[in-house]
DNA sequence: ATCCCGAGGG
DNA sequence: CCCTCTGGAT
């Protein structure tokens, strides 16, 4: 795909998706984006968002974390589900960090998904939002979306991430996760997308072939 | 009923 | 590759 291609898509986006991009994209310390991230797990943001202002509050850093007990982190996470996996590995990581990295989150992929729930998509978060490395979180959404418009068309989220990595201006990159996410939710839905209302159906390889 | 901005384990 | 973990929203 060409280059002014992907960087016309990537502006279409942007109009349709810009409002909330800001609350998503704002920084926050390694440790907040982390463990935020972690509980988001087949969840929603809100509901998140609703339980880290206690959970931070009794464990502001790793080291209170990795030294809190199991049933009363289960307690302020309960509503997020997958809770009791979500304890014990917020738990274990906090401890991790205090243990094998001098306190603070590792800023190297390789070394945070040693972490206890933290996989690549979420070490990916983290680099993009709390550290600046360019990175691209590939969940779902956006695989299926890339997959489907063309901008990266790849067998693994793997590879979907290092083509988007590679094509999307590096300033854009936190902000495109956000867009393509939200595309995905919004318009270019799993089971029956709503072509008919994409911004993009032009230059979409999916939609190209549904007609 | 079905899905959700995954990760870990078999 | 497939399964399981889980409550909440729709």
């Amino acid at each position: 795909m060409r280059k002014d291609t992907i960087l016309k898509i990537l502006k279409l986006l942007k109009k349709s998706y810009t409002a909330n991009v800001k609350p998503w994209l704002k920084k926050s310390d390694p440790y907040k984006t982390l463990i935020s991230t972690i509980l988001s797990a087949q969840t929603t943001d809100d509901q998140v968002d609703k339980i880290t202002p206690e959970l931070f509050q009794e464990y502001p850093t790793p080291s209170k974390l990795g030294k809190a007990k199991v049933a009363e982190v289960e307690r302020i996470i309960k509503s997020v589900g997958l809770y009791k996996a979500k304890a014990r590995n917020v738990i274990a990581t906090g401890r991790m960090i205090v243990e094998e990295f001098g306190g603070q989150v590792p800023q190297a992929r390789a070394d945070m998904v040693r972490l206890p729930g933290v996989g690549r998509k979420t070490a990916n978060v983290v680099l993009i939002k709390s550290f600046n490395e360019p990175a691209m979180p590939v969940d779902t959404h956006v695989f299926r979306v890339a997959n489907r418009i063309g901008l990266a068309i790849a067998k693994t989220p793997e590879k979907t991430e290092e083509q988007l990595v590679k094509i999307i201006p590096r300033k854009d990159l936190g902000a495109a996760h956000f867009w393509l996410i939200s595309h995905g939710r919004v318009i270019c839905h799993a089971r029956s997308p709503e072509c008919e209302r994409c911004s993009v159906a032009r230059y979409c390889q999916y939609f190209k072939e549904l007609k």
